[in-house]
DNA sequence: CGTACTTTTGAAGTGCCTCAACGGTAGTGG
DNA sequence: CCACTACCGTTGAGGCACTTCAAAAGTACG
Protein backbone atom coordinates (compact mmCIF):
# COMPACT_ATOMS: atom_id res chain seq x y z
CA UNK A 1 0.00 0.00 0.00
CA UNK A 2 1.39 3.61 -1.07
CA UNK A 3 2.57 6.21 1.79
CA UNK A 4 -1.23 7.71 1.53
CA UNK A 5 -2.68 4.77 3.26
CA UNK A 6 -6.44 6.31 3.72
CA UNK A 7 -6.51 4.94 6.90
CA UNK A 8 -3.88 6.72 8.22
CA UNK A 9 -4.97 9.94 6.52
CA UNK A 10 -8.65 9.41 8.29
CA UNK A 11 -6.98 8.59 11.69
CA UNK A 12 -4.86 11.16 11.78
CA UNK A 13 -7.49 13.59 11.80
CA UNK A 14 -8.15 11.80 15.48
CA UNK A 15 -4.78 13.79 16.85
CA UNK A 16 -3.97 10.61 18.52
CA UNK A 17 -1.35 8.81 16.20
CA UNK A 18 2.49 8.52 16.22
CA UNK A 19 5.00 7.76 13.94
CA UNK A 20 5.11 3.92 14.99
CA UNK A 21 2.07 3.63 15.18
CA UNK A 22 1.81 4.57 11.16
CA UNK A 23 4.26 1.97 10.75
CA UNK A 24 1.81 -0.62 12.61
CA UNK A 25 -1.05 0.18 10.57
CA UNK A 26 1.02 -0.08 7.41
CA UNK A 27 1.93 -3.36 7.66
CA UNK A 28 -1.17 -4.65 8.61
CA UNK A 29 -2.92 -3.15 5.77
CA UNK A 30 -0.97 -4.84 3.41
CA UNK A 31 -2.71 -7.32 1.57
CA UNK A 32 -5.17 -5.49 -0.97
CA UNK A 33 -7.69 -7.29 -1.81
CA UNK A 34 -10.09 -6.22 -5.11
CA UNK A 35 -13.82 -6.87 -5.41
CA UNK A 36 -16.18 -5.65 -8.33
CA UNK A 37 -19.60 -3.23 -7.43
CA UNK A 38 -22.05 -4.72 -5.53
CA UNK A 39 -19.78 -7.14 -4.03
CA UNK A 40 -21.86 -7.95 -0.41
CA UNK A 41 -18.72 -7.65 2.21
CA UNK A 42 -20.75 -7.99 5.34
CA UNK A 43 -24.16 -9.99 5.90
CA UNK A 44 -26.53 -8.60 8.17
CA UNK A 45 -27.34 -11.32 11.38
CA UNK A 46 -24.26 -13.66 10.15
CA UNK A 47 -21.70 -13.91 13.00
CA UNK A 48 -18.19 -11.31 11.77
CA UNK A 49 -15.00 -12.74 11.45
CA UNK A 50 -12.24 -10.18 11.07
CA UNK A 51 -13.30 -6.79 9.85
CA UNK A 52 -13.09 -5.11 5.31
CA UNK A 53 -11.35 -1.56 5.19
CA UNK A 54 -12.42 0.07 2.07
CA UNK A 55 -8.96 1.28 0.37
CA UNK A 56 -10.66 2.68 -3.08
CA UNK A 57 -13.91 3.03 -4.08
CA UNK A 58 -16.99 3.33 -2.33
CA UNK A 59 -19.12 1.43 -0.26
CA UNK A 60 -22.28 1.61 1.70
CA UNK A 61 -24.20 -0.03 4.71
CA UNK A 62 -27.80 -0.26 4.34
CA UNK A 63 -31.30 -2.66 6.37
CA UNK A 64 -34.11 -4.34 4.54
CA UNK A 65 -37.17 -4.78 5.69
CA UNK A 66 -39.61 -7.58 5.26
CA UNK A 67 -41.30 -6.60 1.65
CA UNK A 68 -38.02 -5.10 0.55
CA UNK A 69 -37.36 -1.82 0.98
CA UNK A 70 -34.23 -0.61 1.95
CA UNK A 71 -32.85 1.98 4.17
CA UNK A 72 -29.20 2.76 3.67
CA UNK A 73 -27.37 3.85 6.73
CA UNK A 74 -24.22 5.05 5.67
CA UNK A 75 -21.49 5.74 2.87
CA UNK A 76 -18.02 4.58 3.19
CA UNK A 77 -14.98 6.25 1.79
CA UNK A 78 -11.26 5.35 1.46
CA UNK A 79 -10.13 4.78 4.92
CA UNK A 80 -13.60 3.84 6.73
CA UNK A 81 -13.75 0.54 8.13
CA UNK A 82 -16.77 -1.70 6.17
CA UNK A 83 -17.93 -2.80 10.09
CA UNK A 84 -15.46 -2.80 12.40
CA UNK A 85 -18.78 -2.78 14.72
CA UNK A 86 -20.13 -6.19 13.62
CA UNK A 87 -16.28 -7.29 14.54
CA UNK A 88 -16.35 -6.37 17.96
CA UNK A 89 -19.78 -6.53 19.01
CA UNK A 90 -19.78 -10.29 17.59
CA UNK A 91 -22.41 -9.92 14.51
CA UNK A 92 -23.44 -7.36 12.05
CA UNK A 93 -27.43 -5.59 11.93
CA UNK A 94 -27.17 -4.69 8.77
CA UNK A 95 -25.51 -5.04 5.46
CA UNK A 96 -22.56 -3.91 3.98
CA UNK A 97 -22.12 -3.57 0.40
CA UNK A 98 -19.79 -2.22 -2.56
CA UNK A 99 -21.15 0.52 -4.61
CA UNK A 100 -18.09 0.81 -7.15
CA UNK A 101 -15.45 -1.34 -7.59
CA UNK A 102 -12.94 -1.22 -4.85
CA UNK A 103 -10.23 -2.34 -2.94
CA UNK A 104 -10.14 -3.91 0.52
CA UNK A 105 -8.24 -4.85 3.11
CA UNK A 106 -9.53 -7.75 5.47
CA UNK A 107 -7.97 -7.88 9.10
CA UNK A 108 -8.75 -10.59 11.18
CA UNK A 109 -10.28 -11.18 14.37
CA UNK A 110 -6.11 -11.81 15.97
CA UNK A 111 -5.42 -8.12 14.10
CA UNK A 112 -8.46 -6.72 15.38
CA UNK A 113 -7.96 -8.66 19.12
CA UNK A 114 -4.15 -7.05 19.31
CA UNK A 115 -4.87 -3.57 17.53
CA UNK A 116 -7.62 -2.91 20.39
CA UNK A 117 -6.91 -4.93 23.52
CA UNK A 118 -2.97 -3.54 22.98
CA UNK A 119 -2.73 -0.67 24.81
CA UNK A 120 -1.34 2.01 22.17
CA UNK A 121 -2.87 4.96 20.44
CA UNK A 122 -4.07 3.07 17.86
CA UNK A 123 -7.08 1.47 19.85
CA UNK A 124 -8.66 4.81 20.53
CA UNK A 125 -7.77 6.33 17.27
CA UNK A 126 -10.33 3.59 15.84
CA UNK A 127 -12.49 4.18 18.81
CA UNK A 128 -12.48 7.68 17.75
CA UNK A 129 -13.52 6.42 14.39
CA UNK A 130 -16.29 4.73 15.15
CA UNK A 131 -17.54 7.71 17.37
CA UNK A 132 -17.43 9.68 14.05
CA UNK A 133 -19.80 7.41 12.21
CA UNK A 134 -22.13 7.73 15.18
CA UNK A 135 -21.63 11.13 15.16
CA UNK A 136 -22.97 11.29 11.27
CA UNK A 137 -25.26 8.76 11.68
CA UNK A 138 -27.35 11.72 14.52
CA UNK A 139 -27.28 14.21 11.96
CA UNK A 140 -28.69 11.65 9.58
CA UNK A 141 -31.38 11.27 12.03
CA UNK A 142 -31.95 14.99 12.75
CA UNK A 143 -32.63 15.73 8.80
CA UNK A 144 -34.68 12.65 8.68
CA UNK A 145 -36.76 13.70 11.57
CA UNK A 146 -37.06 17.82 11.18
CA UNK A 147 -36.13 18.53 7.60
CA UNK A 148 -38.16 18.37 4.43
CA UNK A 149 -36.62 16.58 1.64
CA UNK A 150 -34.87 19.55 -0.45
CA UNK A 151 -32.89 20.35 2.72
CA UNK A 152 -32.17 16.88 3.76
CA UNK A 153 -30.62 16.61 0.38
CA UNK A 154 -28.38 19.53 0.53
CA UNK A 155 -27.34 18.73 3.26
CA UNK A 156 -26.56 15.06 2.44
CA UNK A 157 -24.53 16.87 -0.49
CA UNK A 158 -22.25 19.15 1.88
CA UNK A 159 -21.45 16.28 4.19
CA UNK A 160 -20.78 13.82 0.87
CA UNK A 161 -18.76 16.72 -0.83
CA UNK A 162 -16.82 16.92 2.44
CA UNK A 163 -16.07 13.68 3.07
CA UNK A 164 -14.79 12.99 -0.68
CA UNK A 165 -12.54 16.04 -0.23
CA UNK A 166 -10.60 15.12 2.89
CA UNK A 167 -9.83 11.43 1.30
CA UNK A 168 -8.61 13.76 -2.07
CA UNK A 169 -11.75 12.52 -4.01
CA UNK A 170 -13.64 16.02 -5.19
CA UNK A 171 -12.69 19.25 -6.24
CA UNK A 172 -13.90 22.37 -3.94
CA UNK A 173 -17.39 22.67 -5.63
CA UNK A 174 -17.84 19.50 -7.55
CA UNK A 175 -17.65 15.82 -7.45
CA UNK A 176 -18.72 12.58 -9.09
CA UNK A 177 -21.91 11.00 -7.88
CA UNK A 178 -20.83 7.14 -8.26
CA UNK A 179 -24.70 6.44 -7.73
CA UNK A 180 -27.86 6.82 -9.33
CA UNK A 181 -31.22 8.90 -8.18
CA UNK A 182 -32.79 5.52 -6.95
CA UNK A 183 -30.04 4.94 -3.91
CA UNK A 184 -30.31 8.94 -3.28
CA UNK A 185 -34.13 7.80 -2.80
CA UNK A 186 -32.60 4.93 -0.02
CA UNK A 187 -30.72 7.47 1.68
CA UNK A 188 -33.31 9.91 2.27
CA UNK A 189 -36.07 7.45 3.09
CA UNK A 190 -38.07 9.03 0.01
CA UNK A 191 -38.76 7.80 -3.36
CA UNK A 192 -36.96 7.81 -5.88
CA UNK A 193 -39.64 9.93 -8.14
CA UNK A 194 -39.41 12.67 -5.68
CA UNK A 195 -35.53 12.74 -5.54
CA UNK A 196 -36.03 13.70 -8.96
CA UNK A 197 -38.55 16.82 -8.15
CA UNK A 198 -36.39 17.40 -5.37
CA UNK A 199 -33.49 17.50 -7.70
CA UNK A 200 -35.31 20.13 -9.66
CA UNK A 201 -35.87 22.44 -7.12
CA UNK A 202 -32.61 22.95 -6.31
CA UNK A 203 -31.21 23.21 -9.65
CA UNK A 204 -34.30 26.19 -10.18
CA UNK A 205 -33.29 27.80 -6.92
CA UNK A 206 -29.68 27.80 -8.01
CA UNK A 207 -28.12 25.68 -5.18
CA UNK A 208 -26.93 22.97 -7.08
CA UNK A 209 -26.69 21.08 -10.33
CA UNK A 210 -26.50 17.29 -10.57
CA UNK A 211 -26.50 15.74 -14.28
CA UNK A 212 -24.76 12.94 -16.32
CA UNK A 213 -24.03 11.62 -12.54
CA UNK A 214 -21.70 14.77 -11.73
CA UNK A 215 -22.55 16.92 -8.63
CA UNK A 216 -22.06 20.86 -9.41
CA UNK A 217 -22.09 23.18 -6.47
CA UNK A 218 -22.66 27.29 -7.82
CA UNK A 219 -21.71 28.25 -4.40
CA UNK A 220 -21.00 26.00 -1.87
CA UNK A 221 -21.30 28.84 1.56
CA UNK A 222 -25.27 29.68 0.18
CA UNK A 223 -25.68 25.48 0.03
CA UNK A 224 -24.67 25.21 3.52
CA UNK A 225 -26.53 28.16 4.59
CA UNK A 226 -29.72 26.87 3.22
CA UNK A 227 -29.46 23.28 4.81
CA UNK A 228 -28.23 24.48 8.26
CA UNK A 229 -24.66 22.42 7.23
CA UNK A 230 -22.34 22.88 10.28
CA UNK A 231 -19.47 20.42 9.50
CA UNK A 232 -18.61 20.23 13.56
CA UNK A 233 -19.99 17.02 13.95
CA UNK A 234 -17.39 15.26 11.19
CA UNK A 235 -14.73 16.16 14.05
CA UNK A 236 -12.11 17.50 11.43
CA UNK A 237 -8.89 19.48 11.90
CA UNK A 238 -9.11 21.17 8.92
CA UNK A 239 -13.47 21.46 8.56
CA UNK A 240 -12.85 24.15 5.94
CA UNK A 241 -10.69 22.61 3.90
CA UNK A 242 -11.26 23.32 0.15
CA UNK A 243 -9.53 22.07 -2.82
CA UNK A 244 -8.16 18.96 -3.59
CA UNK A 245 -7.12 16.42 -6.81
CA UNK A 246 -9.89 15.16 -8.49
CA UNK A 247 -10.31 10.93 -8.89
CA UNK B 1 -23.01 3.05 45.03
CA UNK B 2 -24.81 -0.37 46.03
CA UNK B 3 -24.03 -3.90 44.86
CA UNK B 4 -26.17 -3.38 41.83
CA UNK B 5 -24.04 -1.08 40.06
CA UNK B 6 -25.94 -0.62 36.70
CA UNK B 7 -22.62 0.25 34.61
CA UNK B 8 -21.58 -3.27 35.96
CA UNK B 9 -25.08 -4.71 34.97
CA UNK B 10 -24.83 -3.37 31.62
CA UNK B 11 -21.04 -3.84 30.83
CA UNK B 12 -21.65 -7.33 32.01
CA UNK B 13 -23.73 -7.70 29.03
CA UNK B 14 -20.69 -7.43 26.58
CA UNK B 15 -19.13 -10.80 28.21
CA UNK B 16 -15.96 -8.82 28.25
CA UNK B 17 -15.60 -8.27 32.25
CA UNK B 18 -13.52 -9.77 34.90
CA UNK B 19 -14.25 -9.72 38.67
CA UNK B 20 -11.68 -7.41 39.28
CA UNK B 21 -12.94 -5.22 36.25
CA UNK B 22 -16.06 -5.14 38.62
CA UNK B 23 -13.44 -3.58 41.32
CA UNK B 24 -12.62 -1.03 38.99
CA UNK B 25 -15.88 0.23 38.29
CA UNK B 26 -17.31 0.32 41.54
CA UNK B 27 -14.29 2.20 42.89
CA UNK B 28 -14.78 5.06 39.78
CA UNK B 29 -18.66 5.49 40.05
CA UNK B 30 -18.39 6.05 43.83
CA UNK B 31 -18.96 9.81 43.92
CA UNK B 32 -22.72 10.22 43.27
CA UNK B 33 -24.24 13.57 42.24
CA UNK B 34 -28.26 14.44 41.97
CA UNK B 35 -29.73 16.63 39.72
CA UNK B 36 -32.90 17.71 39.60
CA UNK B 37 -35.30 17.22 36.06
CA UNK B 38 -34.42 19.30 32.80
CA UNK B 39 -30.91 19.77 34.09
CA UNK B 40 -28.27 19.90 31.15
CA UNK B 41 -25.71 17.45 31.43
CA UNK B 42 -23.87 18.15 28.36
CA UNK B 43 -24.07 21.15 25.65
CA UNK B 44 -23.74 21.27 22.04
CA UNK B 45 -20.54 22.07 21.14
CA UNK B 46 -19.01 23.40 24.06
CA UNK B 47 -15.75 21.22 25.21
CA UNK B 48 -16.59 18.28 27.18
CA UNK B 49 -14.80 17.52 29.96
CA UNK B 50 -14.91 14.06 31.95
CA UNK B 51 -18.46 12.30 31.01
CA UNK B 52 -21.83 11.84 33.35
CA UNK B 53 -23.15 8.87 33.80
CA UNK B 54 -26.80 7.83 34.91
CA UNK B 55 -27.31 5.95 37.87
CA UNK B 56 -31.01 6.19 38.51
CA UNK B 57 -33.34 7.99 36.55
CA UNK B 58 -33.87 9.06 32.72
CA UNK B 59 -32.04 11.26 30.53
CA UNK B 60 -31.85 12.24 26.55
CA UNK B 61 -29.84 13.66 23.78
CA UNK B 62 -31.30 15.72 21.10
CA UNK B 63 -30.17 18.22 18.93
CA UNK B 64 -31.80 22.02 18.11
CA UNK B 65 -32.61 23.58 14.86
CA UNK B 66 -32.51 27.03 14.22
CA UNK B 67 -36.05 27.69 13.96
CA UNK B 68 -36.05 25.94 17.80
CA UNK B 69 -37.59 22.56 16.53
CA UNK B 70 -36.26 19.82 18.15
CA UNK B 71 -34.94 16.00 17.41
CA UNK B 72 -34.43 13.84 20.11
CA UNK B 73 -31.86 11.18 19.42
CA UNK B 74 -31.48 8.67 21.78
CA UNK B 75 -32.99 7.97 25.44
CA UNK B 76 -30.07 7.82 28.38
CA UNK B 77 -30.84 4.82 31.11
CA UNK B 78 -29.00 3.40 33.96
CA UNK B 79 -25.65 2.44 33.22
CA UNK B 80 -25.79 4.72 30.18
CA UNK B 81 -22.71 7.13 29.88
CA UNK B 82 -24.23 10.50 28.84
CA UNK B 83 -21.65 11.37 26.68
CA UNK B 84 -18.56 9.69 26.58
CA UNK B 85 -18.30 10.38 23.07
CA UNK B 86 -17.77 13.74 24.10
CA UNK B 87 -15.43 13.24 26.49
CA UNK B 88 -13.59 10.82 23.33
CA UNK B 89 -13.91 13.45 20.83
CA UNK B 90 -13.27 16.51 22.79
CA UNK B 91 -16.96 18.33 22.00
CA UNK B 92 -20.12 17.25 22.12
CA UNK B 93 -22.78 17.68 18.62
CA UNK B 94 -25.80 17.50 20.65
CA UNK B 95 -27.18 18.44 23.84
CA UNK B 96 -27.85 16.20 27.02
CA UNK B 97 -30.53 16.70 29.70
CA UNK B 98 -32.14 15.10 32.54
CA UNK B 99 -35.36 13.98 31.80
CA UNK B 100 -36.12 12.99 35.38
CA UNK B 101 -34.89 14.25 38.84
CA UNK B 102 -31.66 11.40 38.26
CA UNK B 103 -28.62 10.41 40.12
CA UNK B 104 -25.03 10.75 37.96
CA UNK B 105 -21.95 10.04 38.40
CA UNK B 106 -19.23 12.29 36.58
CA UNK B 107 -16.11 10.35 35.65
CA UNK B 108 -12.94 12.95 34.91
CA UNK B 109 -10.68 13.08 31.72
CA UNK B 110 -8.15 11.41 33.77
CA UNK B 111 -10.27 8.88 35.07
CA UNK B 112 -11.63 8.14 31.70
CA UNK B 113 -8.42 8.23 30.02
CA UNK B 114 -6.65 5.39 32.66
CA UNK B 115 -10.13 3.18 31.58
CA UNK B 116 -9.85 3.65 27.88
CA UNK B 117 -5.70 3.51 27.12
CA UNK B 118 -5.24 0.95 29.85
CA UNK B 119 -4.62 -2.11 28.42
CA UNK B 120 -7.90 -3.40 30.36
CA UNK B 121 -11.07 -5.39 28.84
CA UNK B 122 -12.77 -2.00 30.29
CA UNK B 123 -11.68 -0.48 27.84
CA UNK B 124 -13.21 -2.88 24.96
CA UNK B 125 -16.15 -3.15 27.25
CA UNK B 126 -17.09 0.92 27.22
CA UNK B 127 -16.27 0.96 23.17
CA UNK B 128 -18.73 -1.92 23.03
CA UNK B 129 -21.19 0.45 24.84
CA UNK B 130 -20.81 3.13 22.44
CA UNK B 131 -21.36 0.85 19.75
CA UNK B 132 -24.51 -0.80 20.99
CA UNK B 133 -25.83 3.20 21.22
CA UNK B 134 -24.73 3.40 17.23
CA UNK B 135 -26.98 0.44 16.76
CA UNK B 136 -30.00 1.62 18.30
CA UNK B 137 -29.54 5.04 15.78
CA UNK B 138 -29.30 2.49 12.75
CA UNK B 139 -32.00 1.26 14.17
CA UNK B 140 -33.91 4.93 14.49
CA UNK B 141 -32.95 6.08 10.98
CA UNK B 142 -34.46 2.75 9.52
CA UNK B 143 -38.12 3.23 11.11
CA UNK B 144 -37.81 7.23 10.81
CA UNK B 145 -37.15 6.49 6.68
CA UNK B 146 -39.27 3.85 5.88
CA UNK B 147 -42.15 3.38 8.48
CA UNK B 148 -45.23 5.24 9.08
CA UNK B 149 -45.75 6.93 12.44
CA UNK B 150 -47.62 3.79 13.90
CA UNK B 151 -45.31 1.40 13.27
CA UNK B 152 -42.56 3.44 14.08
CA UNK B 153 -44.34 4.29 17.28
CA UNK B 154 -44.65 0.49 18.05
CA UNK B 155 -41.21 -0.38 17.54
CA UNK B 156 -39.77 2.69 19.93
CA UNK B 157 -42.30 0.93 22.58
CA UNK B 158 -41.06 -2.48 21.83
CA UNK B 159 -37.08 -1.43 22.65
CA UNK B 160 -37.88 0.92 25.57
CA UNK B 161 -39.48 -1.55 26.93
CA UNK B 162 -36.84 -4.23 26.90
CA UNK B 163 -34.20 -1.62 27.34
CA UNK B 164 -36.21 -0.81 30.63
CA UNK B 165 -36.44 -4.17 31.29
CA UNK B 166 -32.84 -4.83 31.03
CA UNK B 167 -32.18 -2.40 34.08
CA UNK B 168 -35.69 -3.82 35.88
CA UNK B 169 -37.54 -0.55 35.70
CA UNK B 170 -40.39 -2.49 33.81
CA UNK B 171 -42.93 -5.48 34.21
CA UNK B 172 -43.21 -8.08 31.47
CA UNK B 173 -46.23 -6.10 29.71
CA UNK B 174 -45.86 -2.33 31.05
CA UNK B 175 -43.97 0.84 31.98
CA UNK B 176 -44.37 4.00 33.39
CA UNK B 177 -43.65 6.51 30.62
CA UNK B 178 -41.68 9.03 31.95
CA UNK B 179 -42.45 12.09 29.47
CA UNK B 180 -45.44 13.23 27.69
CA UNK B 181 -46.54 13.10 24.30
CA UNK B 182 -44.55 16.71 23.13
CA UNK B 183 -41.25 14.89 23.50
CA UNK B 184 -42.54 11.65 22.01
CA UNK B 185 -43.39 13.74 18.88
CA UNK B 186 -39.69 14.75 18.93
CA UNK B 187 -38.67 11.11 18.98
CA UNK B 188 -40.44 9.82 16.35
CA UNK B 189 -40.18 13.25 14.19
CA UNK B 190 -44.16 14.07 13.77
CA UNK B 191 -45.93 16.65 15.75
CA UNK B 192 -47.54 15.69 19.25
CA UNK B 193 -51.39 16.22 17.23
CA UNK B 194 -50.27 12.98 15.26
CA UNK B 195 -48.72 11.10 18.37
CA UNK B 196 -52.11 11.51 19.79
CA UNK B 197 -54.00 10.63 16.67
CA UNK B 198 -51.30 7.36 16.69
CA UNK B 199 -51.86 6.31 19.75
CA UNK B 200 -55.50 6.31 19.23
CA UNK B 201 -55.09 3.61 16.21
CA UNK B 202 -52.65 1.09 17.97
CA UNK B 203 -55.68 0.98 20.80
CA UNK B 204 -58.39 1.13 18.26
CA UNK B 205 -56.27 -2.37 16.97
CA UNK B 206 -55.69 -3.41 20.76
CA UNK B 207 -51.63 -3.54 20.25
CA UNK B 208 -51.23 -0.78 22.96
CA UNK B 209 -52.67 1.05 25.69
CA UNK B 210 -51.12 4.97 26.75
CA UNK B 211 -53.34 6.29 29.83
CA UNK B 212 -52.26 8.46 32.58
CA UNK B 213 -48.42 8.11 31.67
CA UNK B 214 -48.71 4.02 31.89
CA UNK B 215 -47.94 2.03 29.12
CA UNK B 216 -49.84 -1.34 29.05
CA UNK B 217 -49.47 -3.88 25.91
CA UNK B 218 -51.69 -6.53 25.32
CA UNK B 219 -49.71 -8.97 23.79
CA UNK B 220 -46.17 -7.85 23.04
CA UNK B 221 -45.59 -10.93 20.66
CA UNK B 222 -47.79 -9.47 18.35
CA UNK B 223 -47.08 -5.74 18.90
CA UNK B 224 -43.63 -6.86 18.08
CA UNK B 225 -45.09 -8.39 14.79
CA UNK B 226 -46.90 -5.61 13.66
CA UNK B 227 -43.70 -3.36 13.67
CA UNK B 228 -41.33 -6.19 12.59
CA UNK B 229 -39.35 -5.09 15.81
CA UNK B 230 -36.01 -7.73 16.19
CA UNK B 231 -34.29 -7.03 19.10
CA UNK B 232 -30.75 -8.63 17.94
CA UNK B 233 -29.66 -5.10 17.23
CA UNK B 234 -29.55 -4.55 21.00
CA UNK B 235 -26.76 -6.95 21.79
CA UNK B 236 -28.36 -8.56 24.69
CA UNK B 237 -27.61 -11.87 26.02
CA UNK B 238 -30.99 -12.43 26.89
CA UNK B 239 -33.17 -10.75 24.36
CA UNK B 240 -36.32 -12.00 25.47
CA UNK B 241 -35.80 -11.83 28.98
CA UNK B 242 -38.90 -11.36 30.36
CA UNK B 243 -39.99 -10.43 33.90
CA UNK B 244 -38.27 -7.54 36.72
CA UNK B 245 -39.44 -5.67 39.08
CA UNK B 246 -40.93 -2.49 39.09
CA UNK B 247 -39.44 1.12 39.84
C1' DC C 1 -29.70 1.87 -34.19
C1' DG C 2 -32.04 -0.69 -31.19
C1' DT C 3 -32.56 -2.20 -26.35
C1' DA C 4 -32.62 -1.61 -21.50
C1' DC C 5 -32.49 1.36 -18.03
C1' DT C 6 -32.81 5.94 -15.76
C1' DT C 7 -34.95 10.26 -15.22
C1' DT C 8 -38.74 13.33 -15.84
C1' DT C 9 -43.51 14.64 -15.88
C1' DG C 10 -48.50 14.27 -14.86
C1' DA C 11 -52.58 13.17 -12.07
C1' DA C 12 -54.70 11.35 -8.24
C1' DG C 13 -54.31 9.67 -3.47
C1' DT C 14 -52.51 9.40 1.45
C1' DG C 15 -50.10 10.59 5.62
C1' DC C 16 -48.92 14.04 8.23
C1' DC C 17 -49.14 19.12 9.34
C1' DT C 18 -51.29 23.50 10.80
C1' DC C 19 -54.51 26.07 13.12
C1' DA C 20 -57.97 26.16 16.26
C1' DA C 21 -61.30 24.82 19.57
C1' DC C 22 -62.82 21.81 23.13
C1' DG C 23 -62.39 18.51 26.99
C1' DG C 24 -59.54 16.25 30.79
C1' DT C 25 -56.45 16.30 34.41
C1' DA C 26 -53.68 17.90 37.95
C1' DG C 27 -52.34 21.30 41.32
C1' DT C 28 -53.60 25.50 44.20
C1' DG C 29 -56.08 28.25 47.17
C1' DG C 30 -60.39 29.51 49.17
C1' DC D 1 -65.15 20.20 48.83
C1' DC D 2 -65.42 23.29 45.18
C1' DA D 3 -63.63 26.97 42.14
C1' DC D 4 -59.76 28.61 39.58
C1' DT D 5 -55.82 28.01 36.67
C1' DA D 6 -52.60 25.98 33.66
C1' DC D 7 -51.38 22.55 30.92
C1' DC D 8 -52.04 18.34 28.27
C1' DG D 9 -54.54 15.54 25.20
C1' DT D 10 -58.22 14.99 21.74
C1' DT D 11 -60.86 16.19 17.76
C1' DG D 12 -62.06 18.57 13.40
C1' DA D 13 -61.21 20.93 8.94
C1' DG D 14 -58.30 22.28 5.46
C1' DG D 15 -53.66 22.30 3.36
C1' DC D 16 -49.10 20.61 1.91
C1' DA D 17 -45.35 17.19 1.21
C1' DC D 18 -44.67 13.12 -0.44
C1' DT D 19 -46.45 8.68 -2.64
C1' DT D 20 -48.34 5.77 -6.19
C1' DC D 21 -49.16 4.49 -10.71
C1' DA D 22 -48.31 5.27 -15.33
C1' DA D 23 -46.41 7.03 -19.45
C1' DA D 24 -43.03 9.82 -21.99
C1' DA D 25 -38.41 11.51 -22.64
C1' DG D 26 -33.60 11.06 -22.09
C1' DT D 27 -29.19 8.31 -21.67
C1' DA D 28 -25.88 4.48 -22.00
C1' DC D 29 -24.13 0.57 -24.40
C1' DG D 30 -23.64 -3.39 -27.40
Amino acid sequence: MPANNPLILKLTQSGLLTEEDHAVLTEVTRDVRHVPAETVLVEQGAPVEGAPLVVSGIAYRYRLLQDGRRQILGMLLPGDFCDLQGALLGSSDHYTEALTDAETVWLTRETIDRLTLAPTRIARALWWSTLVDEAILRAWLTNMGQQEANKWLAHFICEFLLRLQVVGRAQADAFEMPFRQAKLADILGITSVHVSRTLSDLRDRGLLDLSHRRVKIPDVARLRAYCEFDPSYLHLKRPDMLPSTAT
